[in-house]
DNA sequence: CAAAGGTCCTGCTCGC
DNA sequence: TGCGAGCAGGACCTTT
């Protein structure tokens, strides 16, 4: 499910919700999603305030003051802020009870999600240490961009998919980017000018911050924090439109797999 | 049986 | 020949 413009939405959700607000209970459903659950987050969060929630690539970090918890939402995850009396479904696999506030309950069908207590300082953990630049920020640029892809023989779809050269990034938003900067996906990412950089790299920033706008993009699973999907999908141009007249010239919409993953693209528009 | 929004790990290949 | 980076494929899991 999620990629950038989701858990984005997830972060602007919860945080107005939960900020400030201090933990009074955590309920563990299942042993394991992508790592074993740590048994003793009950303890550790039990009268803990949250003092900020941020995003980073496509993890959420909560801080605790006393720790940091880690949350990925993997392929199928989303997060929303309950009523604690509403029963559990059978893919709800963690409550965080706030006092006097909503109930943060995790859902992850395909428990590819992963849920991390981090001690010290979150930005120095393996997971988040080699990290490439956010999409947003300024220093992702064509500059970046071209001095990453020097002499990669990578499918450009998947080297922009790489999140040590950009992170949030996912299936959806790589076809999208391409297909706005009129890039096939498969060519190699070495041969791409710095112009058609600079491109790329406008097209990812805007369709990502266009689908930030509108709540993200929900296929099946991905919900806002309130329980709305994300309107995102009628915007799409070729994800999913297999077959479909390509929005710009009209000829048909192909479906290439790159990676062991969907591509969408216009085999006449992009080059 | 295939595929679905992600990412980590393994083992192979290619170029120095 | 050997090394290391880069790359493809598999694994994780449940549902449609």
């Amino acid at each position: 499910m999620p990629e950038l413009p989701e858990v984005e939405t997830t972060l602007r959700g919860i945080e107005p919700l939960l900020c400030s607000h201090t933990v009074a209970g955590v309920i563990l459903r299942t042993e394991k999603l992508r790592w074993p659950l740590d048994r003793n987050l009950e303890t550790r969060l039990t009268g803990a305030r949250l003092k900020s929630v941020r995003r980073r690539a496509k993890y959420l970090l909560f801080d605790f003051g006393r720790g940091t918890l880690l949350l990925h939402l993997g392929m199928s995850g989303s997060l929303r802020v309950v009523d604690p009396q509403i029963p559990a479904g059978k893919h709800d696999h963690v409550d965080l009870i706030f006092r006097d506030a909503g109930t943060l309950r995790l859902t992850d069908p395909r428990k590819f999600g992963g849920l991390l207590w981090v001690d010290g300082a979150p930005e120095l953990h393996a997971l988040l240490h080699n990290l490439g630049p956010e999409p947003l920020a300024k220093e992702f640029d064509a500059e970046h961009l071209y001095r990453c892809s020097s002499r990669r023989r990578i499918a450009v779809k998947s080297f922009i998919m790489d999140q040590k050269v950009v992170v949030g990034v996912g299936n959806i938003y790589a076809s999208e980017a391409l297909f706005r900067a009129l890039i096939r996906p498969d060519i190699p990412a070495g041969g791409l000018s710095l112009e058609r950089c600079r491109r790329l790299v406008r097209e990812i920033k805007t369709v990502l911050s266009e689908a930030i706008a509108a709540g993200g993009t929900t296929l099946q699973d991905f919900q806002q924090v309130d329980g709305r999907p994300g309107y995102f999908k009628q915007n799409l141009l070729v994800y999913g439109r297999e077959g479909q007249p390509c929005p710009s010239c009209g000829k048909q919409i192909r479906n290439l797999r790159i990676g062991q993953r969907s591509t969408f693209f216009c085999r006449s528009c992009q080059h």
